[in-house]
DNA sequence: CGACTAACGTAATCAACCC
DNA sequence: GGGTTGATTACGTTAGTCG
């Protein structure tokens, strides 16, 4: 997306949307788990520099288009492996984050990026979290019909939070923080969880063999056959 | 123009929390 | 214990970009 891209449109054509080195990191994750919990999303955030709901929409999506293929291919999808990961924590909405969140569903049910970085202003709340509040609400309280216009054009989607500095996929590119980053080794993962050894292993890998190559060799580098890992 | 992809939508479901 | 509701999933659609 254009948008998470430096405002002087000067990204090579292979990092169209994110950088490679971040989406290199995110598929060496998606191989080991295709379903990761809030931890793993929040190491993968720290790693490369995209915030957690981006992040998790990318698994989202990279989920389908991987079950497309499979079923394209014929070939079974094989799901959720190992024990499950922790969830993000419940948000404790109060009462008064509650009216103020009706309010503004009374007035408009499809907020744009824009009004609902205004609520999560207002009550406080990650602006991820008033999205799903509104998509729970909606479905849960259907009133009249009819959607807002998808508001695609003029999103902040760079920095949400503030507009912070510009993703730091070059940083990730040299400071060779991101290989200890992605995988934090003591994190407190769910006894039996996905190989986190190998995960580590495979995500300082892939940054370490980026690290000394060329974008090139990346691109040779991250396009096996994805499906090929599943079924040796 | 078709392929690709980020963003966003619904519907269904799981699960935590409150009464 | 049941109802409410936040979180997650699959799946579909839209719009921007690139070759």
């Amino acid at each position: 997306m254009a948008l998470l891209t430096p405002s002087d449109g000067t990204l090579p054509a292979e990092a169209r949307g994110w950088g490679w080195r971040q989406r290199l990191a995110l598929r060496a994750c998606f191989e080991w788990n295709p379903y990761p919990g809030i931890a793993t999303r929040e190491r993968l955030t720290q790693a490369i520099s995209i915030l957690e709901p981006r992040v998790q929409i990318w698994f989202q999506n990279e989920r389908s288009r991987q079950l497309r293929q499979h079923r394209r291919e014929s070939w079974p999808w094989p799901g959720r492996c190992g024990p499950q990961e922790g969830r993000q924590k419940r948000t404790t909405v109060t009462r008064s984050q509650t009216a103020l969140l009706l309010r503004a569903f009374e007035k408009d049910r499809f907020p744009g990026i824009a009004a609902r970085e205004e609520l999560a202003r207002e009550t406080g709340l990650p602006e991820y979290r008033i999205q799903i509040w509104f998509q729970n609400r909606r479905a849960r309280h259907p009133g009249q019909p009819g959607r807002a216009p998808v508001q695609v054009g003029g999103l902040c989607i760079a920095a949400p939070v503030g507009c912070h500095p510009a993703p730091s996929w070059v940083d990730f590119a040299h400071t060779g923080e991101c290989g200890t980053g992605l995988p934090a080794p003591h994190v407190p993962c769910a006894p039996g969880a996905l190989p986190q050894g190998a995960f580590v292993s495979q995500g300082a890998w892939a940054v370490t063999v980026l690290k000394n190559s060329q974008a090139s060799s990346a691109e040779g580098i991250s396009q096996p056959s994805p499906a090929s890992r599943y079924f040796p």
